[in-house]
DNA sequence: AGTACATTTAACCATATGGTTAAATGATAG
DNA sequence: CTATCATTTAACCATATGGTTAAATGTACT
């Protein structure tokens, strides 16, 4: 279905690991920005954001349409999509791994109440 | 419900963006391995292999049991859970762009079929 | 034409990353 | 006790990353 070539997981994930870039990629979610103010809650340099927004984009994670002098950015988030279905094959893992925490705390919880029980 | 500092999503994403730490994730998804069986599919040093188990280790993707000389790693993909929240936000923009794919592709397809229909 | 604005490029710096080889540690086996 | 095996640590190297400031580019305004 979704091509997925490991360079592309590479980039996706390389660019969801900074902080920076993923509030980007929130801004970018309600609605499209511009450099200059994607870059305004940001407490580094235009160019920083600059180069973080290239990482975006060769990420596939945005796209940029120039109107003039503005870079409209745009939020692409079907790579995002290939990352998800890697992930995704884990969760049995994780549920598995709930379950288990489940259980350990419904055993501490049955031993507080035998304890509270045995005082009466 | 799940915590998520920043920080925690940077070191899974970080962790997740090295394609010999994903086929290392991949592995232990088939059951614990040592370090040494770990090792053995990829073409580079044991330490080498062994720092990736670090890097996995400290983002809580795997965590060891040493049993003698030999270390058992599990895979503990909680996690994961995390980004793929995280992920999840963005799914109706990749559903959006699928939607928008889906609606390019079908008028292409008509026209297509409209040449078509004027040769006859 | 000249100034101001939006953005990038260049040059630089510190630190992180991903790898190497050689040596150290720690446990098992003979 | 010694040799061997599993793994890590140390020291090193090249390149990548994330930031800076200063200069360049390109567009808009008057």
């Amino acid at each position: 279905m979704v091509k997925c070539t490991p360079r592309t997981l590479d980039r996706t994930f390389g660019a969801l690991a900074d902080p920076t870039r993923r509030r980007i990629l929130e801004s970018l979610a309600h609605g499209d920005r511009c450099v200059t103010d994607l870059a305004k809650p940001h407490r580094m340099s235009l160019p920083a954001v600059s180069k973080h927004l290239r990482v975006l984009e060769k990420a596939g994670l945005v796209c940029r349409q120039r109107d003039g002098r503005v870079h409209r950015l745009k939020l692409q988030a079907a790579p995002m999509q290939q990352a998800a279905q890697w992930i995704e094959e884990y969760r049995r893992f994780w549920e598995a791994s709930f379950d288990r925490l489940d259980e350990y705390l419904n055993k501490l919880q049955q031993k507080e109440k035998e304890k509270h029980d045995s005082k009466k």
